[in-house]
DNA sequence: GTAATATATCAAGTACACTTTAAGTCAAGA
DNA sequence: TCTTGACTTAAAGTGTACTTGATATATTAC
């Protein structure tokens, strides 16, 4: 049978069990079924901890990604809803990539000019050039 | 008198006063001088809290400012320390860059094909594809 | 002068994402 | 059978990054 227990999908997920039953208390991981109270999952498991750790490196909440993949939950999910907080996360992920790269420039440049403080680099100094907060 | 009051450098940065407060607490803003209790700021503060929410939205913990730009503060730095998280937070960059355009590929499939659940999506699919556990 | 606004401190509260603890249950091996 | 290890729940605890509330004082506006 190729069902597998809380200890064996968190091993291959490499999480702890608590995270499993903390995702599925939160409606983020579905409930499996249950033999003798104790919790069977089948490999699928495995597979939404997976998008559910890429979607969080990428910067996607918990609750956001109720919205994303509604939960893992079967039936319609709000599609409009889908879409709009895929087009802002779409934009979000540009503004996320953008000072990431912005942010190497400056650590290389840290790295090179020996300045004692970063804050004195050249490049550094660029960062808040616009009077716009929050818009790098 | 080029001097700002809490509020005024809050405003030009964004943030609450309480933040500031809360920065100086934790020894990321210098504590500047006072006038009968109350807080005057340089425009220097406007610069370094900028470059404070820079680093907090390329994904650098306030804990790590301390080592990036030694809390502003004078006088030598752990160069050593902050080369070795230089290098590693570049690194890290890279992660942040390569999943935040997988992720961006992911949503832009989700909003072509119009499955019903992200994780349906071919592309999604291919997510956990390793059995590296944090190795996407 | 007086009222409203801004600032001060300090302790406590909040949100997120979990982990830990306590107390008990279940299954497998010696 | 006994012990060990994995599992169960519920409640409380943790770390990060702040915010809020209470109370007091200072500055600004009228």
């Amino acid at each position: 049978m190729n069902e597998l227990t809380i200890g064996a999908v968190a091993r291959q997920a490499g999480l702890r069990t608590s995270a499993l039953r903390y995702y599925e208390s939160i409606g983020r991981l579905p409930a499996p079924r249950r033999v003798n109270g104790r919790r069977r999952y089948g490999p699928r498991a495995v597979q939404q901890l997976r998008l559910l750790q890429f979607a969080q490196a990428a910067g996607f909440s918990l609750a956001e990604m109720q919205t994303l993949f509604n939960g893992f939950a079967s039936g319609s999910p709000p599609r409009a809803r889908f879409k709009a907080l895929a087009q802002q996360k779409l934009t979000e992920l540009d503004e996320v990539i953008a000072r990431a790269q912005q942010m190497q420039q400056m650590l290389q440049a840290g790295l090179r000019c020996g300045c004692v403080r970063l804050e004195d680099c050249e490049l550094v100094a660029g960062v808040g050039a616009g009077q716009d907060p929050k818009g790098f």
